[in-house]
DNA sequence: GACGGTTACTACAACGTTTTCGTAAATAAA
DNA sequence: TTTATTTACGAAAACGTTGTAGTAACCGTC
């Protein structure tokens, strides 16, 4: 069975390509008996138009691209959902493409958009990318660009973040007030401004307090697994460890277990822990922990939404917009006293 | 800034547009230098051929489509990172559709594909789905399909799972001998063949071990996410509770322990608890729990595999392979004695 | 120097839509 | 009755690519 086209209605209905096709557009131009009998045929016929005709035709695909760094991962799993929800709403397809936090991977995404495949592209950057010459080739193609979470600072585009300096000060001060004295920020990549962000909060949270400033004291993991590991390890087995600790990824949360565990350091007794994290099960672990929780799911759906208004063009959408979402400190044991 | 196609490129070299076509497609046709003309400009150019002319024509769009019920779930985005590496690989590209369950979505999902919009699908059905006639539509279009996981049994087309029903065995044999007498079974939708094939197990061990089998003892939590929860403080609340837990889902096995933390029983002392699940964390949950682990990346790999297989029709698929991979017990505290 | 064969190209149609332009017929205005 | 205007449709071009068919130019052959 193979699938039916405008043609072939038209044969059928003794009517002109051209007509059908702007019967089952509604168009004011074709009388309602005709419509009428054009969309029973569609409908028996179970008539599909090929999207690559009208896409070829119309220059608008109807399609939207999601460039993330990984998926396996409760913030960007649930992201995609709110983004998945709106298109669908809008009739919209969505593409999806996993970078590794590879920057090569996001080049050769990149690249393999700038022919028209997307109306626009959703984008939270990897790790590694440091210039973003490849996502600013989209843009002067006309394929409109929404960044979310991981943001490109310099990069005039609309941004959907959370108020990460904010939560980075919050979650240093919980930290300081469960009575940490010497508090670790485990971060990732220095290039993401989400990093700084954090580290920004994290800092003046510390000079609020007067505690003070040890570089040692923030440990950038952007190496492998097993190098975080190893550098983990030598922060808590130092003399002078920590006995807070910030981690701005969840990843580097769920390490911190790990190592405590393995060097049989106490949580929350000796060292107490405060992540960014989205997982499901914060409130299930040996201890619980306590998190900055971002509204992944609403983040996803507005910077859908955003993109879409964009490409619909109803409403002036200002290249710059930027929206923060509040992210919502979550108290549990990892921190109690 | 816009696209550069074919017959600019065709102008600028005096050649035919033919001709640049061909020479970009490396054909034999064409010289050695005048190719070497075409591909030089090309790039200088950054030309990117038009996907949906492209599509048009050939009748492929290289393009898959991957369907499931959820993706903030650690088993299905590995999945995905499973089937986004290899299509990337084999240059192809992923829409992903998430039907939540709802098998309304996913017949809309289904025919909104119905028109080469993909070259093939890769499904995992969704808990409410019966009857499968809008997948076999997709199908009697020519349009291959294979599922993973959750697969439709009385339909013929290639598959990927795990051994459900020798892990249900597993797992129900490992409670028994970690001394439970009263053994639940908390299950999803009894339409899914997993679940037929995971309680086919439960109940084979429990004759194997010759423990009663009670039908109260057997939770199909197809609901809502509260009324599964009454269900289970119902099951957990009765005098004839259990003494063990064979969760199907991760979910369920997560809301156990919500439910035997709020009733104020201990896991594993009162209760002891198994699930399917991939959850990263389990070994870090308090307890740390027993797991059923799927090779979630693999088998999105797998069915990734065999789907451009049968799309390259390089080598004969049969329409009714099937591969089974290995669930792995990993034991952990929420089963100790 | 007529003939078959190869090489390296070009012209043109086709894919299935959408859209622009055109036009008969019906209706309204003069 | 003649002339505008509206209604309802059709013909054909266009989107950018690919495949089929065709053909000059050159080669060697007898």
């Amino acid at each position: 069975m193979n699938a039916v086209n405008l043609k072939q209605l038209a044969q059928e209905l003794n009517l002109s390509v051209s007509t059908v096709s702007r019967a089952l557009r509604d168009s004011w131009e074709i009388s309602t008996p005709t419509k009428q009998r054009v969309f029973d045929l569609a409908k028996r016929m179970n008539f599909q138009p090929n999207p690559y005709a009208s896409s070829l035709r119309k220059h608008r695909s109807r399609t939207i691209a999601v460039v993330i760094p990984e998926v396996a991962n409760n913030f960007f799993a649930l992201a995609i959902k709110g983004i998945e929800t709106v298109a669908r709403e809008k009739g919209y397809h969505v593409l999806i493409y996993l970078t590794n936090e590879e920057v090569a991977e996001e080049m050769a995404v990149a690249s393999s958009l700038q022919n028209g495949r997307v109306d626009g592209v959703i984008v939270s950057l990897c790790g590694s990318t440091q210039d973003t010459r490849h996502l600013m080739e989209l843009q002067q193609r006309n394929i409109p660009l929404v960044f979310f979470d991981r943001v490109a600072d310099n990069f005039i585009a609309p941004k959907v973040t959370t108020n990460d300096c904010e939560s980075g000060y919050v979650a240093t001060e919980h930290l300081v007030q469960a009575g940490c004295r010497r508090i670790a920020h485990l971060t990732i990549s220095m290039s993401l401004s989400i990093s700084h962000r954090r580290q920004e909060g994290y800092v003046n949270a510390l000079r609020r307090w007067e505690l003070p400033e040890d570089p040692g004291m923030v440990v950038h993991c952007d190496g492998g697994e097993e190098e975080t590991y190893r550098m983990l390890k030598e922060l808590f087995m130092s003399d002078r460890r920590p006995d807070g600790v910030f981690a701005s990824v969840e990843k580097l949360a769920v390490m911190t277990y790990h190592v405590c565990r393995e060097l049989g350091l106490r949580i929350p007794e000796d060292v107490k822990v405060i992540s960014f994290s989205n997982l499901v099960t914060a409130s299930l672990l040996n201890p619980s922990l306590t998190t900055i929780a971002q509204p992944a799911y609403d983040m996803g759906k507005e910077a859908a939404t955003m993109l879409f208004r964009r490409l619909e063009k109803k409403y002036i959408v200002l290249p710059d917009d930027q929206v923060m979402l509040p992210a919502k400190l979550e108290v549990r044991n990892s921190t109690m006293g």
